[in-house]
DNA sequence: CTAATAGTGTCTATTAGACAGTATGTT
DNA sequence: AACATACTGTCTAATAGACACTATTAG
């Protein structure tokens, strides 16, 4: 390629070849999170509350019959915001879900078409709002966890079919928190959706502690014992009434109603409170 | 396009047309941050640490004579990590350097030339251990960072040239920590890398509180007053001395070798402690 | 001696953890 | 009455903030 001398960035653009560029797609998929409830059967004990994850059965190659995230490919007149929007919406049929970007996953072979970058989303739902619109291949998945430091071991159960994976992590670097993960076991997933589940409930672990982002998952009102149930479900460990009220106080606002009829004492319902110091 | 029915992924993948889709390109930007140290005169105080960023002056269009984070083309035989290394390498000639995903920028017309989405890099180098091996074309400017909760002011300078960016802030949600950037005033930056800039400044003030991630910036031994300097100017405050000992107490090793010659108490050197709890 | 940083002791305020107790609905 | 959850009081432990003090060097 010679390299011709421009005046102007308007001469430069208009003589630019963008086929120049070896051939890549980008994709953003949607990692849809969301705590259901689970009737216990008995008439006092409070529904139980379960993590869980919508995936998709791929019905076309490549991974044909393997379940995967919501995603697509990239439009060129779309931002990737848009697009991992426009997923979500199509897979749900829901707006205004609050969504974040996660990561872009960019290993060389993680896609056999050809050369494809995902950026993975992650949107978390009330799961009220939902269950009717689904489409017919899409399936939420319960998440059982168990975690130490060297992997993450997920079983995922949507009633008909389970299956488990398991993601091996290694720390970056002992200064920072960033792990990287590795594929042990993976039997039922597409692509590399293994590893985005993974980071996916790692960054939501995270984020419980340090923001309100869990208010997304909760209908408009909800009693303190449901929110607490949904904090623990994801923290995977139980937590002390006192100091969770504590903790969760200037973030909610009582109101007068109250949810009867649990064969317990009654409990009033809250609502989360935007503006909160 | 019609649909053919595949018998297997290898028929699938045997057909499978990748110009089907729209021309787009991903580069990778890295953001390089240092802490450097600028004497003072006075021979009796410690030389005043600035935050900086390494920038690079654009020679060819777009943008010509902008300056702007090094950055590439991801080829299709790397993995946007690698891509992001081989960037950083090439620019400063240091391997081995901390290096962390930031974020992936996907706006529609972020680059005139054709549709191109950007994955932002983050690294962080001790600047003691490049300072000679710089391109011609790059150079380091030193930040200073005003802010509040609408918008984030930072003026650079590198020595010779001096500018400031201006980048408007909106929190995306109130439930989250993601803040919405959008450009206030730029005129001395290419592309959207102001607002690349103010995520780095952002996700590194942030890691600074919970994570050893100040320790890349490091010399392999440092006193704590060195140390502290470093955390403040990050953090963009002041911090009491006894507090900050007894936080980054458990972090640090201390040596028996001292650093004498401040026209002052001589301070004994630590190392970073790599398995502390 | 002086200016400047190095480093420590300690008191206080705030926050987190733990446990025990009281309250109140349904069957 | 019994069970299960709702909700609160309080003691203790751990952590963070603040200030005052001592130590030590080069010039």
């Amino acid at each position: 390629m010679d390299k011709k001398e421009y005046r102007s960035e308007e001469e430069f653009l208009r003589d630019y070849d963008p086929s120049q560029f070896d051939r890549l797609a980008l994709t953003a998929d949607v990692l849809i999170f969301s705590v259901s409830s689970e009737e216990t059967g008995n008439y006092r004990k409070l529904s139980e509350k379960k993590f869980s994850v919508l995936l998709v059965k791929r019905n076309t190659y490549p991974f044909k019959d393997k379940w995967c995230l919501p995603g697509g490919f990239l439009r060129v007149d779309e931002t990737i915001d848009e697009a991992a929007k426009r997923i979500l919406e199509t897979e749900t049929n829901l707006k205004n879900i609050y969504m974040e970007q996660l990561y872009t996953f960019g290993d060389v072979n993680r896609d056999p078409r050809m050369r494809i970058v995902s950026t993975a989303y992650m949107a978390l739902v009330d799961k009220n709002r939902l269950n009717d619109h689904l489409p017919e291949n899409a399936s939420w998945f319960t998440m059982h966890i168990l975690e130490d430091d060297k992997e993450i071991q997920v079983m995922l159960d949507n009633g008909c079919e389970n299956f488990s994976i398991v993601v091996g992590k290694r720390l970056k670097s002992p200064t920072s928190d960033r792990y990287e993960y590795f594929v042990k076991k993976d039997d039922h997933l597409a692509f590399d959706h293994a590893k985005v589940i993974v980071s996916g409930i790692s960054r939501l672990k995270n984020k419980v502690e340090y923001t309100d982002i869990v208010f997304n998952m909760m209908p408009e009102y909800f009693t303190l014992g449901e929110l607490q149930q949904v904090y623990e479900v994801i923290l995977g460990k139980k937590l002390l009434d006192p100091a969770f009220r504590r903790i969760i106080a200037k973030k909610t606002v009582k109101t007068d109603k109250v949810q009867t009829g649990g064969g317990h004492r009654p409990s009033f319902l809250f609502r989360y409170n935007r503006n909160h110091d």
